[in-house]
DNA sequence: ATGAAAGCGCTAACAG
DNA sequence: CTGTTAGCGCTTTCAT
């Protein structure tokens, strides 16, 4: 049944709808796009030669017509992280309620990647485009000011960005767990990270940490993972973080698997938490209300940027976007829970 | 600088280049598809010509003149979840290094999604289509039969499929743990699930579990949680299977993030783990190696899947694929370690 | 090796 | 409300 036309990219045209049902191409066209500034009569005709000839628009060939398209570009470091993929379910869904398509692609946390990908996406002549964080290399840079492509630079906040921005400040979270820390009275710290390479929003949770608990005056010691949060990895740290500074009061983590690894050796090394030694994530993950003791954490609004990233962009898109409202902090909160 | 044209679709042209460079559109056509057919010194000019204009190509120009394109479509459930963005991560990298992108598309456990999904994918004319298991609807599979661009379903294994199959079994995934908490005496069991209902494949395990122990003699209470796997929920349902069956001897769970539920459960109440009860998941997720104890589970061939569904569609792509080679089934593992 | 010409399938004025 | 007429920017014969 299938396989009639080798290399036959779309096989029903909308000259074929027309001719079946007795109208013309423009008028078919017409009724695909706006439905009823066509006579129910033909209307009805024009629905019925497409089911029956089963026909699909073609999707380039309509883009290249009126030289814009549906596709809305968007860049992560990794989707393989719950963090970007709940910001893209959410992303998506707006987005494509409103008519577009989402083209993902997958930096790998690496500029040069960023690079190829922002050139691969905008000769897709993209009606939008989102990229994760402020950093991008001077050609990304340069291609981008070339371009009058709405932008959103999302996932984080603070600097000027490139046109709009959805995100929160990350410096902030790690003050706000260091606060929390300071006020339970700890003051000899840790932080055990995934790799910054990888991963500068870590990074910049990390200075926050350290320089709200150092301003105490309390100290940090810092422990970076080779990669991304590896369980076991995570384990052997710890254990040696332990060994060489026994002192140590409370463990600040980068993300909550990494401080699920913390606390799972910690429940190995029988050492209590938060008696012997207190324990913060980020990420406020499913599993850290059911870890023992529950894991406090920052809860990041993951799908809220997905949202106001869907809004601001439709906005901008409609040219109904004004200056002022392009930059959005959403802001995070502390979830305490039993582990500080 | 930037913002000169509005709704400026592409601002260089093809033609622009060429009149810069000093050669015919169709010479600067050639030199970007097959450049060394074109003389060196004019290469050069046309080179200088793009860089000195940022010539990006249009990519749905492209497309409707060659009527192919780069495009593969990918349908997954939800790239929430490390299963399938890892797939989709290795696919993107295999596919994306021959020159492929990809169009991800979430299906969010919904055939009638799923069917609007396939439809918008098609008018992109792909090259390509990558869908998630074997169930659709009457109506994709019309289109889909209509239609001659390769199709592999990936995840699954063990129907006749639309055309290429890469996947395992899931009624196997269950039948190696049975086998398993089986030869380790466990005769009273339960399974407690992600819902049915959004994951089909979880359901299949499921089956594969409770037949094995049903045939040697043992019994499977079934807990099915109300949507994806919540902490929570998963920790509420465990408390109460236990206290309606204290006879229960193990827990086999639909993956291990529902698994890592009912162990902190288990931890909470002080059941031992495997003394009092043993538990098994599925993925075998990074954490997996460092929870106490270390957890039971299946490996599935995540990565596996997305190198092999790239292999198959390039192969396929390039009609070197024979009949016979269309269907692979990737296999599992179960991993041992102290939770059973 | 290069260029001229003819579209790919659709949209967007415009005229009726 | 409907049809005619031009393209959109590129690829692809086919000559040269």
């Amino acid at each position: 049944m299938a396989k009639r036309r080798r290399r036959g990219s779309q096989r029903v045209t909308m000259g074929e709808v027309a001719r079946l049902a007795d109208v013309s191409p423009s008028t078919v066209s017409l009724y695909l796009r706006r439905p009823d500034e066509v006579s129910p009569g033909r209307a009805e005709k024009i629905q019925a030669a497409i089911d029956r000839l089963g026909y699909l628009p073609n999707t380039m060939a309509g883009g290249l017509a009126s030289s814009r398209s549906n596709v809305i570009g968007v860049l992560v470091p990794t989707i393989t992280n719950s963090f970007f993929s709940e910001t893209l379910e959410t992303l998506e869904r707006h987005l494509r309620s409103a008519g577009y398509q989402l083209l993902i692609g997958n930096t790998e946390f690496d500029d040069s990647r960023e690079e190829e990908l922002i050139r691969s996406i905008l000769s897709w002549n993209p009606a939008g485009l989102v990229l994760t964080g402020f950093l991008h290399t001077r050609k990304s840079l340069s291609v981008l000011a070339n371009n009058d492509t709405p932008i959103v630079e999302m996932w984080d906040y603070g600097q000027p960005g490139l046109d709009m921005v959805v995100g929160f400040s990350h410096h902030t979270c790690g003050r706000l767990v260091a606060e929390h820390m300071l006020r339970q009275g700890r003051r000899r710290m840790a932080f055990v990270s995934t790799n910054f390479q990888r991963d500068v929003r870590a990074r910049d949770r990390y200075h926050g940490f350290r320089e709200t608990v150092e301003a105490a005056g309390g100290t940090v010691k810092l422990r970076e993972l080779s990669g991304r949060s590896h369980a076991e990895e995570t384990g052997r740290l710890t254990r040696a973080l332990m060994q060489d500074h026994p002192e140590i009061e409370a463990i600040a983590c980068s993300n909550d698997m990494v401080a699920l690894g913390v606390l799972c050796e910690c429940q190995r090394q029988k050492w209590d938490i938060p008696g012997r030694i207190a324990l913060a994530g980020f990420g406020n993950l499913d599993f850290t209300t059911s870890t023992v003791p529950p894991l406090t954490t920052i809860e990041p609004p993951r799908r809220e940027i997905g949202r106001h990233t869907a809004r601001l962009l439709l906005a901008s898109l409609a040219s109904e976007l004004p200056e002022a409202e392009k930059r959005l902090d959403l802001g995070v909160r502390l979830v305490e829970r039993e582990s500080v």
